[in-house]
DNA sequence: TATGAATGAGTATTCATTCAT
DNA sequence: TATGAATGAATACTCATTCAT
């Protein structure tokens, strides 16, 4: 019978690796990970699968993860500061002084590009992993990108006559991920991206400035 | 080694009920099956639960479905034609010609409250059925969504100057998507709804309006 | 890690088997305990072995028993019920009112008869399986055997003028189980138990006779 | 597959440790493996939660002792040792010219304190480990305890009319082993052992005078 | 000598599915 | 039609043991 509750002990490592071989036994395992999810769904994911894509014996396994579920939760972990480097890496490089849905639509843009880049895998991962929100990296990452917009919003709000509505920002963070979500995981590639990006740029600096 | 694809025949039924006691006993096993999936998720979901958990034995289960993953299709069927008798229902006492903006905060409210009914359910279809999207069911309401949309939005055409730009209904459905789906299943309860259902409504009506 | 604490339900049985052929299955299961057990000890134990020697799969063991624990559990059982079958038929054809020191031998040649009968699975029960004393079978089989002892003493009691001290009775039933127990599953063959026998059930009816 | 039969190099060691340093090494992993024994049980006792507790490497457990059965034989060894040695103490302080029944008196409670002292150890020893009696500790103090008794009654055979029966030795060791175990290992701790203690003695004095 | 990462055979357990009754 | 006993492939996880460093 499958479990319905998990405890923080189901995604913690058992051991941190020390020396260079350990590291990439590791590392290896978190990818065979991320490959079979893509390829075989979570279903289809198990200790085993995951020893023998890696190249590793099943000991080896158990030997740094309790299970499977906490190299989940690492790839998880290793894919949200992927996001987090990417963004603050993009910010570094904004000057939305100049405009604001520029800003916007390069911000969507890049957001798109990562999730296209990892399309198979965020599917696995959002549709498929039942304990995906309890993991400590999605719930840090949600309260990351909250803070990144609203200290962009406080940043700005100098720059324009900002007069965001009390529900704004909520709603203009779940109608991004909605769009982005099914842009990417739903929409038929032949649904031209480029255009509903602008168009999605366009509306949410509209909200931002007009309220 | 779970599956990755499916045939159209794993969502068949194998034999429709004839006699009273038939279809009382395949309601049974569609009804266990909601009740595991809201309690064990779909981990948890097996044959011989389902069996048990109806009161018939695993024999029958296998007499009218080749297997568990048709009776959640059966299952996601059943709510689709739900939601479908609700959608219909409103529509024939709405009059749009008054106030877009209200017949639009009605039908957010309406589905809004069916989704809230089967929030359990409808987070473990979500996140855990990982054929989900490629149910007749879930393909067919999506279709029929965008043709309820279109009628009211061509109806309400002749009523007021709407002037959506290309990309608008796209954005439109993902977006309320992706905010209804936030606010029931992630959204701490405290977040209060209603007020988040207005700024939707308001929202959306005037993108059609003002384009 | 093993376990060092027995819950109740690890021995209990999962299902009774209801048609004959399930009774035979599970019977040819015990069985096959208790000839892994006589040939391999508790260590060589497995479900699987016992699935393999009893001739059914893996799966129906599961479908009678929770676990290897519950099968020797059921095994102690059908023992303590042969011994207390042995037991009454042996009461019933004894007349102790003749011959104490007869009486006494009768009944030590019996037990021990028994015991050598299964000696070598005796022999893994006693100093092999962890859980024997927690067994409800063998609690229930020590306090028979006391109500059994403690009433023939009663019995003999009217004809003799019995005088056992205090703690007699406990040295008995000690000094009697140390010594069948050492005499089938310690001391060499070589060693004549006849005589054994004689001199123990001497001994012991000299304590009840002379305190 | 747990083995039935064990070879006598399972209980050997592989070397014997030099270094003050190696013998506090090879003495911390026999005590780990008391205490694991203690609270774990013999289930519960691996090599690597040997080296863990004796805050070795688990090659340094390899290094002295080809596995676990040896650490377990060594473990025994000492305690035969201990047992010899307050033997030996007890022997030399005793006079048991003056009043047998007060030698035995005094050695039975000897021998029972030294037993609850390691209670739980001696329960899994007894109760658990397969092959405890094929150890050559064990079979050493076998033969050991024998040579006392004989050795105490040949002297005490000059101080007495002794006319011990052939079979009343064998009895004797039987029926104390049985009673000090159930005493120290099964008996309910309300039981009050030193009222049995006197009993026993006073019987097994009676046994060696009066035949 | 000492370390501890790596190995992999072995064991417990589940569950979709069949088929004799 | 309905039943439910039986099957066995698949999966999670442990632990004795080796060997490169």
């Amino acid at each position: 019978m499958g479990q319905i509750r998990w405890k923080v002990s189901d995604f913690a490592v058992k051991k941190e690796p020390g020396q260079a071989r350990s590291k990439a036994s590791v590392q290896a395992m978190v990818q065979a990970c991320a490959r079979i999810l893509e390829r075989r769904g979570y279903a289809g994911l198990s200790t085993n699968a995951i020893a023998e894509v890696a190249g590793v014996s099943i000991g080896s396994v158990y030997e740094y993860f309790p299970g499977k579920d906490a190299i989940v939760a690492r790839l998880v972990q290793d894919m949200v500061a992927e996001v987090r480097a990417m963004l603050e890496g993009r910010l570094a490089l904004t000057d939305s002084r100049n405009d604001l849905n520029s800003a916007m639509r390069y911000f969507l843009g890049a957001i798109y590009r990562l999730m296209r880049k990892h399309r198979e895998l965020l599917r696995v991962l959002v549709f498929q992993v039942p304990y995906l929100h309890q993991l400590p990296a999605t719930r840090q990452l949600e309260i990351e990108l909250q803070q990144v917009l609203m200290a962009g919003l406080d940043y700005t709000r100098e720059q324009y006559a900002l007069s965001a509505q009390p529900h704004t920002l909520y709603l203009m963070t779940t109608s991004v991920a909605g769009t982005l979500m099914h842009l990417v995981l739903v929409a038929p590639p032949a649904m031209e991206p480029e255009g509903i990006l602008d168009a999605l740029a366009e509306k949410m600096t509209a909200w931002l400035i007009e309220g």
